[in-house]
RNA sequence: GGGCGAUUAGCUCAGUUGGCUAGAGCGCCUCGUUUACACCGAGGAUGUCGGGGGUUCGAGUCCCUCAUCGCCCACCA
């Protein structure tokens, strides 16, 4: 061996044994507990990120530990083609090539996509192997799989079925630079220092009186199809049924009552644009008013009268301003902070707009959640992100899953000429004739949650593949706390949609992963730390603790470099041990059964049981951090800088032997790499440690002996931790007295006894019981400590 | 407008049901070539646990309040 461990000299070669051996698979045994996790699919867009390497490493670590207690444990893996988000990736290489997506027909640049989409994904899928993913990449799944398609396609059907599923004008966000609408969690709403103007419009009947709208957006009003007030607003009652003029346009529009405006607001009177707003759509729809489209797809300016024509929006609007103020239509204008939406990717304002999209009717899918939620089906780390989920399911909106873009999975829908629908989940081709009426393919690509909502069922040949019969639901959900609603509540609600059970027992959600000084990671910042660099800086096993030590569940934490190093000096720490132990036991070493003789022996015995104790419930709380902290401290401290240094003195061979096991054991879930090349090189062991249980405890310890051990070989630091616990113990004797005391008054006292509720006065009998009994235990503890002081002195 | 989180050693963070004598890693200081490891060892310093109030025999831990930073949700024309 080696004097410092190197572990790319081992990485590659111990994950290509692993795979080999089929170890990653679970067992066939059927009385075996499964265990299953689903990777969240990577975007198969881009190199692996921080945040992924910390979403594998944390998995991987419930996964081992899963498949060390014997369970049959299945990792899936899987990649996701990221409708969208890979469009916008690959749209960005175009224009660096100085093309567009323009350039090329539906198909063409469908096929580029896809080229580059594998290209990566494979690439993913060895960053995968790199950070130590035993995965079962016999079962690897992409979203665009023949399977998944089909069964997103029944999913589709039956919602279409059972009328959960609607299509038709609707009014949706709409990024005029991607082309494509949006669900509401892709819009992202920011503070804009706007304006808000006061127009007046001419009464029809009486061209002299006018009715002030206030609007932060003048540029729409050459599309207002009316004016609404509050019913019971007394400055307008008497104007509702009367139209007004429209200026610059010249259309007499109807002033309307409607319960959505708010009398306090503005001027109390709302212009009513059904195409670009949604509440003046809502508005439209109750009063049955007419839409005009005045700002067409492109974002330019259509459909309205000429001189605005193919104006962009600002140019629109500063135009319908100057053009109201000359004609003595414009009162005021005053600024105004409003939020308004942009586009997540291309921070472009988004335009509601109306156009035909598929609709999900989401308050049916979100109650049998919120019921499943409450009735504690599924357990959610951090336990208060649960409300958080409530509160969005509780409010949910009608999902939009049509996306007008080319990359994705096509929507199996086909529309006649009339507007007739038939949806048709075999059809491979762009059309359908049925009887004698042609209908063509809907155009339009599924939002990409759309199918990775059904990744828990999906990927296991949902209703009859035998991996769903055996693995779902599945236990835990790890994912980044960010993608709460568009991912964890979406399968949550499918899966109980379709399969009528919760797909995953258990969400544990990690927080993003920031920089040192705990800024958020950007390409812009340029505080990007690249994981494939960190692997070959300081090996996998470096990272992963790096990554999961000091987090804690839903955090959005900082990250240093330093501590991924920490952990490399660990690495290395544990081969020295494994080193120095091996030169002690010889090379042909075979181990006998474990003696405890010597106090050292019981000490150490007692020390790893409780590290095995404290380890496996940590972990069993997905406490992950403290666990990785827990055996970084047992082992380098506990065992390399107490025991081991003691073995130089006096050696327990089986025992030092059985010692070194159990540190690789309880390490492996966390450093999977060098635990194992350690492992391979024990002379008596020839299997992979991969598939090795997970420690038992040291029989026959004897507490005793193991406190002679802490007062000779430990003498000075012993003596000084039990003069601590001495003086902590009599200081807290004297306030236990004390409280003793109080009690033991106020229950002597007659007047407290005699009026007080008889629930009080018995809860401080109870309270005056455990406190004697406290005491009891409290000074037996002193006079041991006592002894053991004096008998060191 | 509603909700959530953070605030503990120079830095990054633990601290589970109130018992803490407040911890870890990194950094810092002193010493050290001893049967593995300098990616090391032995030892050391550093905290009115954001401010204020309250409950309690006892509060970093529970309650109220304020402050700062961060995040999420909401149809403010």
């Amino acid at each position: 061996m080696e004097k410092a461990y190197q572990p790319q000299k081992y990485e590659a070669e111990i994950y290509a044994q692993w795979e080999k051996s089929g170890a990653f698979a679970p067992t066939d045994d059927p009385n075996a507990e499964p265990f299953t996790i689903l990777m969240p699919p990577p975007n198969a867009n881009a190199d692996l990120h921080i945040g992924h390497t910390l979403t594998t490493a944390l998995e991987d670590i419930m996964v081992r530990y899963a498949r060390m207690q014997g369970k049959a444990t299945l990792f899936l893996p899987g990649a996701d083609h990221a409708g969208f988000e890979t469009q916008v990736v690959y749209e960005r290489r175009l224009e660096a090539e100085g093309k567009s997506r323009f350039d090329f027909d539906r198909k063409e640049l469908y096929q580029q996509i896809w080229d580059y989409v594998q290209a990566n994904k494979s690439k993913m899928e060895d960053q995968q192997r790199r950070i130590g993913a035993s995965v079962d990449w016999s079962r690897n799944t992409f979203t665009m799989d023949p399977h998944v398609v089909a069964q997103v396609y029944r999913t589709f059907k039956q919602l279409h079925d059972d009328d959960l599923l609607y299509r038709g004008q609707r009014i949706v966000n709409y990024c005029t630079k991607h082309g494509t609408s949006f669900s509401e969690l892709e819009v992202e709403y920011k503070e804009d220092a706007g304006q808000i103007w006061r127009v007046r419009y001419p009464l029809t009947d009486r061209a002299d009186e006018y009715i002030e709208v206030a609007t932060t957006r003048p540029e729409t009003m050459l599309g207002d199809s009316a004016i609404a007030v509050h019913p019971n607003d007394e400055r307008y009652v008497h104007l509702i049924g009367k139209t007004a003029t429209l200026p610059l346009v010249g259309r007499e529009i109807p002033i309307v009552a409607d319960e959505l405006v708010d009398p306090k607001f503005g001027t109390g009177a709302v212009k009513v644009t059904p195409a670009h707003d949604p509440n003046d759509f809502e508005i439209g729809q109750r009063h049955n008013l007419p839409s005009y489209q005045v700002i067409g797809f492109d974002g330019l300016m259509t459909d309205c009268p000429k001189p605005y024509i193919g104006l962009d929006i600002d140019a629109a609007r500063t135009a319908v301003i100057s053009d109201l103020q000359k004609q003595e239509f414009l009162v005021d204008v005053k600024p105004h902070q409003h939020s308004v939406g942009h586009c997540y990717k291309c921070d472009t304002p988004i335009q509601p707009l109306v156009m035909d999209q598929w609709l999900v009717r989401m308050q049916p899918l979100a109650q049998r959640a919120i019921a499943a939620l409450e009735a504690g089906k599924i357990k959610i780390v951090p336990h208060r992100m649960l409300k958080i989920l409530f509160q969005w399911l509780e409010n949910i909106r009608d999902w939009n899953i049509s996306r007008q873009i080319v990359w994705g999975i096509p929507i199996p829908a086909f529309i006649a000429e009339d507007g007739e629908i038939i949806v048709d989940i075999d059809e491979k081709g762009d059309q359908i004739e049925r009887g004698g009426k042609v209908f063509q393919r809907d155009p339009d690509t599924f939002d990409t949650w759309f199918s990775s909502g059904q990744w828990p069922f999906t990927t296991l040949h949902f209703p009859d593949g035998n991996d769903f019969k055996r693995f779902y639901p599945t236990s835990v959900m790890e994912t980044a706390g960010e993608i709460i609603f568009f991912w964890v509540a979406r399968m949550i609600m499918l899966g109980l949609y379709v399969t009528g059970e919760v797909p995953f027992k258990t969400v544990y959600l990690h927080g993003l992963v920031l920089d040192a000084h705990g800024k958020k990671m950007s390409k812009s910042r340029g505080n990007v730390i690249a994981p494939m660099v960190l692997l070959d800086k300081f090996g996998a096993d470096a990272t992963r603790m790096g990554l999961v030590a000091g987090r804690s569940a839903g955090l959005n934490q900082g990250f240093d470099e330093k501590r991924v190093e920490g952990y490399r000096n660990f690495c290395n720490k544990l081969w020295n041990v494994a080193r120095f132990s091996l030169m002690k036991l010889g090379d042909n070493y075979k181990p006998s059964d474990i003696a405890l003789t010597s106090p050292a022996d019981h000490w150490i015995a007692i020390e790893t049981n409780h590290a095995i104790k404290q380890i496996s419930d940590a972990l069993n709380a997905y406490r992950f951090s403290e666990a990785v902290e827990l055996t970084y401290h047992f082992i380098w401290h506990t065992v390399a800088d107490t025991y081991i240094e003691h073995t130089k003195n006096e050696l327990n061979a089986p025992l030092l032997a059985h010692l070194i096991e159990t540190c690789l054991r309880l390490i492996h879930p966390f450093a999977p790499f060098v635990s194992e090349a350690i492992w391979q090189q024990l002379p008596w062991t020839d299997s992979m440690l991969i598939s090795e249980h997970w420690p038992n405890m040291i029989e026959g310890t004897k507490k005793d002996q193991a406190k002679l051990f802490e007062k000779s070989i430990l003498a000075v630091k012993a003596k000084a931790d039990s003069e601590k616990a001495l003086a902590a113990a009599k200081r807290e004797l004297e306030l236990k007295k004390n409280h003793q005391q109080i009690l033991q008054n106020k229950l002597a006292n007659k007047a407290f006894v005699e009026n007080a509720p008889a629930a009080l006065v018995e809860a401080e009998q109870a309270k005056l019981e455990s406190v004697t009994m406290e005491l009891q235990e409290l000074a037996k503890t002193i006079d041991t400590l006592q002894d053991s002081s004096s008998s060191q002195n």
